[in-house]
DNA sequence: GACAAACAGATTGTCGACAATCTAACAAGC
DNA sequence: GCTTGTTAGATTGTCGACAATCTGTTTGTC
């Protein structure tokens, strides 16, 4: 019999995709901070009865990208500088350990999954596709996560992911520039393939500094303007 | 006017009063790992409808401590030697970052809330309640988590401890022993008041090392057995 | 007897309607 | 004018019923 890995049919439930839709919105920031999500205009739009748009919004509250007040609604998590600086100090501590267990298992495999992420995010960029760039830039150092055969640090990892999917998406929407054409990824993949586990994970931070600045200045921005809906 | 501050009102919907309940059967163990919640029986027995109960089943999904497969059920998530290796291996890096966040920021009020907490646990012990033991000490442990002044870092904590619990309960059910009537915090708590910060995080590691062999023992003998339902 | 198709029962997913609650506008009393 | 009570509209929370899907059994065919 031939050896064959079939893998996992898609979720065929109206839950699922409504999770996907609004996970997406929100990421993109098509849904900004602080918004409310109405849940009958919603509903409507997407032609779906609020059963399954409801359950859709506890899930990503569970997420941590939309908090919900009982009576009140359903709001996109709000923005902060602390928030960010909370999210990336957590991140630079994670990225080490995931360095550290997936250290030992690269394999050719390995390699060649950094290389085929890695030009996506140059693909992206070359596109001047932001979404997609931040996307792929955040799948690349994800992969690390991936390999490290650890569920529960891939878990909250993508939790963490999702916050910084979102911060990047707004940042970028703020300051409507178009994207630095240079490969800043190229060392971090290099180091990665090489043989000095130290300074791969003394990369990871600085490179995690290196954005984590613009970031900041950002988050700042946002301070000093007062909370609308 | 007096200077009063109010603490927010309880959530007053069924739905999160149904999370709480699942919760608590999951993580006491009353639940066992596989078990499949049948939302009918479920919602009869609770006198609630299945609305609200399948949202806060997606909430608990979502936590972790549940698992969907779309049209065949939610189950209590299955225990795995590896799950709990993983989650102690990544407790122990979060255990020394927050340490090491928490250190600068302790005040009386540290120390106080430190002890309040130690003294829960000796009270749980001696009373020989095995299930609020184990709730206590896992609070005891997340001061320097609550302290650490990092939501994002909190929000991980909960979610691993969540899992934590549940372990440790399994562990206790399977023995069916009476529990340690030791004080195998005295030291945690007096190095988290004194002045070496290196040497409260190596504690911590080790401190969890110690359950953690008795926990993989328990887990180990669940992989031999065949998964039921 | 082995296999596949059809069926029945149970369970999950989704819907539309109703109840509970909140918000804002307005009126009443001091 | 300011506060308090009332009301109307909108929105969230919950319910009961129906549709879609799965699982195990039975039936029919060879």
């Amino acid at each position: 019999m031939a050896k064959l890995d079939f893998s996992p049919i898609a979720d065929t439930t109206r839950r699922a995709e409504i999770v996907a839709l609004l996970r997406r919105a929100t990421l993109t920031g098509q849904l900004e901070p602080g918004q409310k999500l109405n849940e009958l205009r919603i509903s409507e739009q997407m032609r779906v009865s609020r059963a399954p748009l409801r359950e859709a919004m506890r899930e990503l509250v569970q997420e941590g990208i939309l908090t919900s007040i009982p009576y009140a609604g359903t709001f996109v998590i709000e923005v902060t500088a602390k928030d960010i600086i909370d999210a990336y100090s957590l991140n630079k501590v994670l990225d080490e350990f995931a360095i550290e267990q997936t250290w030992p298992q690269r394999d050719q495999r390995f390699f060649n999954e950094l290389d085929r992420r890695h030009e996506a995010v140059k693909q992206a960029t070359r596109a001047m596709d932001t979404t997609r760039q931040i996307e792929t830039a955040l799948q690349l150092h994800g992969l690390i996560y991936e390999w490290a055969d650890n569920s529960v640090l891939l878990e909250t990892w993508q939790r963490l992911t999702s916050r910084l999917q979102m911060y990047f998406a707004l940042h970028q929407r703020a300051r409507n520039e178009p994207v630095p054409a240079e490969d800043v990824h190229e060392t971090y993949v290099a180091l990665m393939k090489g043989s000095d586990m130290g300074a791969a994970q003394r990369h990871a931070r600085e490179h995690i500094d290196l954005d984590f600045e613009e970031l900041l200045a950002y988050a700042r921005s946002l301070e000093k303007r007062t909370s609308k809906n």
